[in-house]
DNA sequence: TGGTATACTCAACATTGTTGAATATCTATA
DNA sequence: TATAGATATTCAACAATGTTGAGTATACCA
């Protein structure tokens, strides 16, 4: 910090107070512009199928359609349709498992990887027009908070999925 | 930083990709929890209806369709089934502009009000179990770097309305 | 007055999401 | 070995959102 003020060792419910408008603000115009982006003809992915296959991309091998539906945060029903157009466009293969054949198994294919690697270097092309031009003190502190915030929202998540558990 | 380093002016490449990465998994995150929140017996809105009464919230009296549908970055088609559901519900009113007779005019309710007012409290709630056990000094320093994320992505925003329109 | 632009709604359709029922398969037990 | 219950997934019916293109009403300009 440049000016050393007279702050409490707690926080202050303003300073959270304003980062919840904030986080209100950029939370819609993130999300809007991201979908924006996957419109694009060239992905023609939305929001929740790009979600989907980005858990494939970064799980080695096959994923339980139910573990794939709790990591993204839907449900079972909702995510056979979602896997059903991602199927469609070819990006992955469903299977069965070969022992408990109740399981579905879904798969990412080359062209599935393929496609979230462009996605997400198009995205990197965004952060950097976004927040190239700040210092790289800047960067590297966002991200440290970043991460702290990371952990902050998995832990009231884990709380309330406990909760609906219970 | 807690540590000096070799680092460059410039920004590096890869403190913006980890950003970058860690941005996909917050917003997914966030927008689910924020999704669940909202769905509360309590609130009962949609993510859209949200945002969309938010912006009606912090406008000074009526706001016009075609404004509306901009700031929300919604499609003036869209709009219209949004607009309708929360005149269901009675948190909004629609009236004609006076002298232009095209022009629709949409107001937040008391009650509108009241339900915006309700919901933050409850996300600011979330926002303190979230990060309320980080020292002061990091959400100060958060909150300025997230005004810096905002006047970036705002930035290239216009920058691709602009395109859009040219 | 007529033609064009503007503001909005409507219609038809795709995607996502919900809930509850249906189906298939596994597992444990009598 | 039947079979009853648990588990994994899909299906069906519906609501909300989003898109595009057509339709309607109003304003403005020549």
């Amino acid at each position: 910090m440049t000016e050393s003020k007279l702050v409490d060792e707690m926080n202050s419910s303003s300073t959270l107070d304003a980062i919840e408008q904030m986080i209100l603000r950029i939370s819609w115009l993130a999300q809007r512009q991201f979908i924006q982006l996957l419109d694009d003809e060239r992905f023609n992915l939305t929001l929740t199928q790009f979600y989907t296959l980005l858990h494939l991309a970064q799980t080695n091998g096959e994923c339980k359609m139910s573990d794939l539906a709790e990591a993204t945060q839907q449900s079972a029903a909702a995510l056979t349709g979602v896997v059903d157009r991602l199927l469609d466009k070819q990006l992955v293969e469903r299977t069965r498992h070969e022992r408990d054949r109740r399981q579905v198994m879904v798969q990412v294919t080359p062209r599935g990887l393929a496609l979230i690697a462009e996605i997400r270097q198009a995205r990197r092309e965004q952060i950097h027009a976004a927040l190239g031009h700040l210092p790289a003190a800047d960067t590297e502190r966002l991200l440290e908070l970043l991460e702290g915030v990371l952990v902050g929202m998995s832990r009231i998540l884990e709380r309330s999925e406990a909760g609906r558990l219970a």
